[in-house]
DNA sequence: TGCATCTTGGACTGGTCAGTTCAAGATAGG
DNA sequence: CCTATCTTGAACTGACCAGTCCAAGATGCA
């Protein structure tokens, strides 16, 4: 049915996911996404829309992408937990290892930015944050820790999780991310119930 | 000597400072200082400098005044090492409860941004960060706990702070951020020498 | 081959940006 | 009261912004 795109939807948009995740939403132009994606801005729109949602888009592909990996190391929570919370933290710290993307979090930097970014933009951000808490819940009553504890450890941890965005951001080294990580770590073998 | 300013510079960094603080260096235009501040343009500009010049002055000034905050509550660790931690988050949590101020954290959010901001801004902010971490290291060896264990709790609770600056920029509840600053200081209680 | 349909490049629009300029007004010293 | 000096308001500049539009070209089907 006549031309086809030229161009692979996925391809550009990781490409568009670098570039917001690096810059931030109000420091990326459409100029500056045509170059990164290699698309005309024709191409741009008529494949995603507008600035907004395309911002969307990678958003979502981002939560997409990093949800997996950390339910991944996550699932096998209820024999390890240990182990499996600190697989979690693996995964950022290979994402912010990673050099061809970004340092920091998309998620957290576009939660900083909520108050001047569109109502719809702002909530899939929390909405992502509460997915993450919700994730670590899961896990952790697997991993038998009584309820109550089970609720703050999930707050507290996804909450250190998002402090590594920030640090990373400053060039904070491996090894102090780490530190950050050992402490939260050593107050939640404290909580867990004795390995049978 | 001539005609007098009319204005007071505190209050009108004041008002820049929260208006950077809300929205962002690049979602700030000179127009939006022009009517936070009161002042016109050239005003701005001939009392302030160009517009990073203002962001260094407000971004100063934001650690200036917690700074000495969070050094007050620090103040008596050696004593009362917990409850001087304790302090500290408080000073925290009561800027977050402040309606007259916006969620967040200035400097948190300066270091988000740090790749898209001049050399000169991104680099305060890290020092900033840095003399967090100096703070509570100072306070927490004065505390008589272990050189080591003071330099990783120093990385981890200021690394705890900040995620505060990120949840509360989510709208995150008062108790919510109470729960991640307990579980830090339930790890922190455990690596304290014993009260005499 | 011929045609209908989709993609693409580039020009264009109205608006906003940071920063400059300058004349008019206010002030204080003499 | 006069004048030199500073402050202030408003207009202006060139650059960049997001978003629109359309003609030219590519493609697949009959």
């Amino acid at each position: 049915m006549a031309g086809k795109k030229q161009f692979d939807v996925g391809i550009a948009l990781d490409a568009a996911m670098v570039q917001f995740w690096r810059a931030g939403y109000a420091d990326t132009s459409l100029d500056d996404l045509s170059r990164t994606t290699g698309l005309n801005r024709s191409s741009l729109y008529s494949s995603f829309g507008d600035k907004d949602s395309l911002y969307l888009r990678c958003l979502d592909r981002y939560a997409a992408r990093y949800g997996n990996r950390y339910d991944q190391a996550l699932s096998r929570a209820s024999e390890e937990p240990l182990q499996a919370v600190r697989a979690f933290f693996e995964v950022t710290l290979q994402r912010i290892a990673d050099p061809d993307v970004p340092d920091g979090c998309l998620i957290a930097q576009t939660a900083m930015a909520a108050p001047v970014l569109s109502p719809t933009i702002a909530a899939r951000a929390i909405e992502a944050l509460g997915f993450q808490q919700a994730r670590l819940r899961t896990a952790l009553n697997a991993a038998q820790l009584a309820d109550g504890d089970a609720d703050d450890f999930a707050v507290h941890l996804s909450a250190v999780n998002q402090s590594l965005a920030v640090m990373s951001r400053t060039r904070a080294s491996q090894q102090q991310l780490r530190t950050v990580i050992d402490i939260s770590m050593s107050a939640l073998s404290h909580a867990l119930p004795a390995r049978s």
